[in-house]
RNA sequence: GGCGCGUUGGAGAAACGGUUAACUCACAUGCCUUUCACGCAUGCAUUCACGGGUUCGAAUCCCGUACGCGUCACCA
């Protein structure tokens, strides 16, 4: 059997999105998973919309995901140049060569021209397709002309009889009558191919067995076929993906604001659960496992249940899978995570490793971490009808008299580096007061924290404050009460 | 407008002609618990866009309608 590669072929215009991401990880899984070969090959052919530093992204966004590819710019291979812009020469030789075998033409009409009959067909509504009269130049004639400097492109010739037919993996059997395949340019005027012909040539020479991309793609795919036809290639097997949606109506897209991969970045969440995400996208594996490493996608991944229906990019279910990923990763590592996110909103002296330790169980995405955790670093001003608790069964007098208790204890105590020493003493408070757990706990975590929820409670927080913010927060807290009640 | 593709709960989706339509997220409720979160449990489509047909039997096959998306560039 063939050996099976794939490419990744993104135009480099500074932002990867997550559906290009997506198209990436099924080129990569579909190699991958029959020991195959995973490329990188740059279209730069629009020199319009060439950015700086654009393929960096590139190459780092595979880096960070660990989508590894075995060809590139950056790494070689057999088959380079594996940037488009520098594969010049051959695209035009590859064009002459179409040429001479009847399937493609020179054309030397002005875009003007060509311009002004789409204009004619949108006003009667009808498809554009060009009617090129240099069609019927005879090769002589186009030759001479252009040996006299004059400026073409090459542009296909499509029999207009009968219909052509592709089998693809996803979608089935895709026919479409040859009568409204238009003939579109393949090398431009300035000597650069078009997408339609560079990804051909490139696919072929390349040895693409499997040409994973967008289902826009669809109904211009025979066109392509004409061409490979045309020089007696081999076609690739087609894996035509649905698109990922914002919502019900759009794409997700940079125009519309949506997020690219780097974004999702910033926002705090984790680039493998990123990835694991978006393989859900429009994929589905037989099994009802969910949380997969990359290997294991590898394993499972199956082209038979890529989905033909648009997916909507869920970023609950995302902020969900993050959370996933960040509470089973280890301590250590999270807590190296979350470091930076802590010297955002923590400056005072403290064990952050316990920090790390109450807030693995609860952070869903970075980002999130200086909220949960400013308490640390001032006590927020706060309103004392939060000591008033219905189920806590707390009121200010007995939120009071809980204080004062703990205030004592705590003043006497001295092992706060142990967590379970606090824990002991606090929680023989409720006995000698005749009260419940929560009557004692409940006003401390209020007074110490001065907010509604935290991470972790008030023994955790205790220690982590240390003996004399503790003292002294509570201190606050029991002048707030007295002040209620007088 | 022509052509192509799609349509299962709020979202991702399973189901490949055969009892009550998996599972996950979201949402709701309860349990656990010193708050929150985690975890656990329960609930959430009498129905698969709609209308016909085929069949003993259809979300699954066929036809039509509606709606949505894509495509019709010297962009990819």
């Amino acid at each position: 059997m063939k050996k099976v590669r794939t490419r990744f072929a993104p135009s480099p215009t500074g932002y990867m999105h997550i559906g290009n991401l997506r198209t990436a990880l099924f080129e990569y899984l579909i190699a991958k998973h029959e020991n195959g070969d995973f490329l990188l090959r740059i279209e730069d052919t629009d020199q319009q919309r060439q950015v700086e530093g654009a393929v960096d992204i590139i190459y780092e966004t595979l880096r960070e995901v660990g989508l590894r590819h075995d060809e590139g710019p950056d790494i070689g291979g057999d088959y380079g140049p594996y940037i488009q812009s520098e594969r010049l020469p051959m695209y035009k030789a590859y064009a002459d060569e179409l040429v001479e075998r009847g399937g493609a033409h020179y054309c030397f009409c002005s875009e003007d021209t060509v311009e002004k009959q789409r204009k004619e067909c949108e006003l009667i509504n009808k498809p554009f397709k060009y009617d090129d009269p240099c069609k019927h130049i005879s090769l002589e004639e186009a030759k001479q002309r252009i040996a006299n400097g004059e400026t073409y492109v090459v542009r296909q010739t499509i029999q207009h009889e009968g219909a052509t037919y592709f089998d693809d993996e996803v979608y089935g059997r895709i026919e479409v009558d040859n009568d409204i395949l238009d003939e579109s340019v393949l090398l431009k005027s300035d000597g650069y191919p078009t997408y339609n012909f560079a990804n051909i040539i490139d696919d072929h020479q390349m040895m693409i067995s499997h040409v994973v991309r967008g289902n826009e793609y669809l109904s211009s795919t025979p066109k392509y076929n004409l061409i490979y036809e045309a020089y007696g290639w081999e076609i690739p097997t087609y894996v035509h993906v649905p698109p990922v949606m914002k919502d019900e109506y759009q794409k997700l897209s940079k125009r519309n604001g949506d997020a690219s991969f780097q974004d999702l970045i910033k926002k705090g969440y984790l680039p493998q659960a990123i990835l694991n995400y978006i393989a859900l996208l429009g994929w589905s594996p037989e099994t009802e496992q969910e949380i997969y490493t990359l290997e294991e996608l590898i394993r499972v991944f199956d082209i038979q249940r890529i989905s033909k229906s648009p997916a909507i990019f869920d970023i609950d279910k995302l902020t969900w899978m993050n959370g996933m990923y960040i509470r089973n990763m280890k301590l250590e590592e999270f807590h190296q995570l979350a470091l930076p996110y802590y010297q955002k909103a923590i400056h005072r002296n403290i064990n952050l490793m316990d920090v790390s330790k109450i807030l693995q169980q609860r952070v869903e995405i970075l980002t999130q971490i200086p909220e949960m955790v400013d308490f640390i670093d001032q006590l927020p001003s706060y309103d004392n009808t939060m000591y008033l608790h219905k189920k806590m069964k707390t009121t200010y007098e007995i939120s009071l008299t809980s204080l004062q208790a703990s205030k004592t204890a705590l003043e006497k105590f001295e092992q706060w580096n142990s967590e379970e020493a606090i824990h002991n003493l606090l929680l023989s408070l409720p006995e000698k007061l005749e009260m419940k757990n929560g009557q004692v706990l409940w006003p401390l975590r209020t007074a110490i924290t001065g907010k509604q929820f935290t991470p972790g409670g008030a023994i955790e927080i205790a220690h982590i404050l240390g003996k004399e913010e503790t003292l002294r927060r509570i201190q606050i807290g029991i002048q707030k009460l007295e002040e209620e009640l007088s």
